[in-house]
DNA sequence: CGTAAAGATTCTGCATACAGGACGCGGTCA
DNA sequence: TGACCGCGTCCTGTATGCAGAATCTTTACG
């Protein structure tokens, strides 16, 4: 029942671009329940009924239902024992095990890649776009770091195929499939923080080293890198809790809670 | 058929959430549909249209649905594009990958169990599990063997409990959905083997020295016996191909697509 | 004034009807 | 004889009606 041009969303967030394959009622509760999750258009604990959705939506009971049973499957929504659903709420702690979650499967996708080879095309290809990497993090534009979001997605997305593992892969996709765990998540743009910016620099080293050690064969050399690398994430979490200003430039920052967070905003809605 | 239960995991311990009664479709429709596609009732490759699985399992169109989504997300079933389902296939390598992939899963949760630290009384549980698995192993009747399983369920489940992450929860829940990647999956019963016997001699011993490592605090090496503790079932693994008489004990095995299989399809539907 | 019970209301789970599309099959034309 | 087109059938996606369950409200009683 998932739809299977699951490509698409992959960078895309605010669904500008129109997806082919909206024509179906169950996509496009999918995209529209994800962006209002997204934009944290329910409140903590708030009770997800059908009905107000369906005419939220513009969609039937029936491709709702499937919607929200997705959403469920990946992570964001909460079934309740009584039914209905809640929107899941992440501590920080959360978050850091889900980069180090990811860390922990790219860890062991580069390790299969080292231990089981690769063909000459597939590093190639990886070096190709580190390449074009290093020439992005050195400019300021947000063009520019569009495209290096783009080409990151691209260089983890080619590690985990080359695993040539077909599990691997299905689990990488249930850990990403939370907004705060994909690979290029966390990566910030703020160009006047000199610290974000050398974690570029520091990333496209990982990068490169992870592409020697599987071409050579080291395999736990290969691990402990794209552990590492993934670690990286935690660091810019971190810039992020202390300017929390740029928390909502984030995907899905409204299901982060920080510590801090008085929940005064339980019953009163305003919009 | 109907061997011990599968799904048996929201047993015994804190916040059984998902338990809504067997009482609904959706709920007899995910069982019956497990069974009969464990059971290898699905030739490799058919298309499973949903009418005639509606009268086959009694329940009508719309929790049928809702069950084979599961099933896809769970990776039992496989989405064509025109619509309809396939029973996915694995190798032999997949089941590797699966085996492999559950040892670095555990091995995470043994290193944030030993990093974060643990209770005594988990401690404890542990030791007292360990030790009562130490007198079933020489036990040769079937019963002690049934108990042996539950209680090696039992340690892994209170392992990942106790990591105190939920998202390494969720995703150990993935990898274990494949009923060949369950901790006690591919664990023999063949007393008359003795190299299965011996298994589970080095399995307790795993055990302990696990338990030791994660109260010293010892994050690595927790780590690394969890990993390798995963492994012995890959030994197991090798056994049953080696006598393929046992293949079909093993849960799913309709599942599995061993090499050298020269399937004809056209009038064996007895497995 | 608090509690509990009963009724009312909303919601979920389920079944089914309907429409559009995909696939296959057979006929026809080059 | 082969390829293409039209038609029929099956199937999926969707909407909606209905029944039971859960929850909230109101009221009566201790």
């Amino acid at each position: 029942m998932a739809q299977r041009p699951r490509r698409g969303w992959a960078v895309s967030e605010e669904g500008a671009i129109p997806n082919p394959a909206n024509r179906t009622q169950l996509t496009r509760a999918l995209l529209r329940l994800r962006e209002l999750i997204y934009n944290g258009e329910f409140a903590p604990g708030e009770r997800m009924s059908e009905l107000p959705l369906v005419e939220r939506l513009g969609v039937s009971r029936t491709p709702l239902r499937l919607a929200l049973a997705q959403l469920e499957h990946e992570g964001l929504l909460r079934g309740l024992p009584g039914g209905g659903y809640v929107v899941r709420e992440f501590t920080q702690g959360d978050v850091r095990d889900a980069v180090e979650l990811r860390g922990v499967l790219e860890g062991t996708a580069a390790r299969f890649a080292a231990e089981r080879g690769t063909t000459a095309r597939d590093l190639r290809a990886l070096r190709a776009t580190n390449e074009t990497i290093q020439k992005l993090v050195h400019r300021a534009d947000y063009e520019s770091f569009e495209r290096y979001l783009h080409l990151n997605e691209s260089f983890h997305a080619r590690l985990i195929k080359m695993a040539r593992s077909p599990l691997l892969e299905r689990a990488m996709e249930g850990v990403i499939s939370l907004p705060f765990a994909a690979p290029s998540a966390l990566v910030l743009a703020e160009a006047e923080l000199p610290a974000s910016r050398d974690i570029l620099i520091i990333a496209h080293r990982h990068h490169g080293a992870l592409i020697e050690a599987i071409e050579r064969r080291q395999s736990g050399r290969a691990e402990a890198i794209a552990r590492e690398h993934a670690r990286l994430s935690l660091t810019n979490l971190e810039i992020v809790v202390d300017h929390r200003d740029m928390l909502d430039r984030l995907p899905g920052a409204s299901l982060i809670t920080l510590p801090g967070d008085s929940d005064t905003n339980s019953d009163s809605d305003h919009s």
